[in-house]
DNA sequence: TTTAAATATGAACATATGCTCATGTTTAGG
DNA sequence: CCTAAACATGAGCATATGTTCATATTTAAA
C-alpha cells in the first residue's frame, strides 16, 4: 500500500471512538448497559442485580448519562433508566457474541 | 420482560468484553490499530506516523501484544507489526463508521 | 409537616494508566 | 570486536478512574 493511499483518522474521530470504547471498558458499566439493553430499570433494581452499592451504581449511571448512552425518567419516587444509543448496544452485543464464541 | 427471562453475562464474559474495549479506549492504541489494519508497519514507521516517542509507541505495542491484538516478526534490523484479531478490527471499524456518520 | 425511601453528588482514597527518561538487547556493518 | 540503528523495558511521575463514606435532594406517605 502506498503512503499516499493511507486513510487517516481525524483527531475528532480518534477522540470520539476512544471515548465510546472507554465507556465500555469498565465491567460495571458493561453490566449496566447489558441489563438496560434488555429492559428499563430503576436504580434500585440495577443495584440489586449488580450487587453493588447504590452510590457506585449512581456514579456510573451519571457517567453513562453524560456520554448520552443512557437516559432516565422520573416516575414518582423512582428514576427509570434506559439505553439511549443503539449503536453502542450493537457494539456491546457484537463483543459479547465474539467473546462467547471462541 | 420477566425476571426469569433475563439473559445474564458470565463473569468471564464481562471481563473479556471490558478488556477488549479497554484496549480500544486509548487514542494512541486506536491510531496504532487503525494504521496496522491498513498495512504491516515497522516500529519506526508507526513512530513517525503518530509523531510520538519510540518508547511510548513500544510500550503501547507491548500492551497490544499482551492482549494478542497484534503480533510481530523480526526482519533483520527491524520488527514488523501487524493485526492479529480480525474481530477487534471489525469493532474498531464499526465505531469509526458510526462516529463519522452522525 | 415529619419521616422514610429512592436517588444524586462531593470529597477522599487507593489503584491504574500513559508518558518520559535512562538504559538494556539485538542485529547489521565496518 | 566495536559501533550505530532499531526496538524493548524498568523506574518514576502526573493524571485519571472507580469505589466508599457522608450528606444533599426529591417525592410519597403518614
Amino acid at each position: 500500500m502506498n503512503q499516499a493511499e493511507h486513510l487517516f483518522l481525524s483527531a475528532d474521530t480518534v477522540e470520539n471512538v476512544s471515548t465510546i470504547f472507554k465507556a465500555l471498558s469498565d465491567p460495571t458499566r458493561v453490566r449496566i448497559l447489558y441489563l438496560l439493553s434488555q429492559e428499563e430499570c430503576t436504580v434500585s433494581h440495577i443495584t440489586e442485580v449488580l450487587g453493588m452499592s447504590q452510590s457506585a451504581v449512581s456514579h456510573q449511571l451519571s457517567t453513562l448519562r453524560n456520554l448520552k448512552l443512557v437516559k432516565n425518567k422520573r416516575e414518582g419516587n423512582t428514576v427509570i433508566y434506559c439505553c439511549d444509543d443503539d449503536h453502542v448496544i450493537a457494539l456491546l452485543n457484537q463483543a459479547i457474541h465474539h467473546s462467547e464464541h471462541r
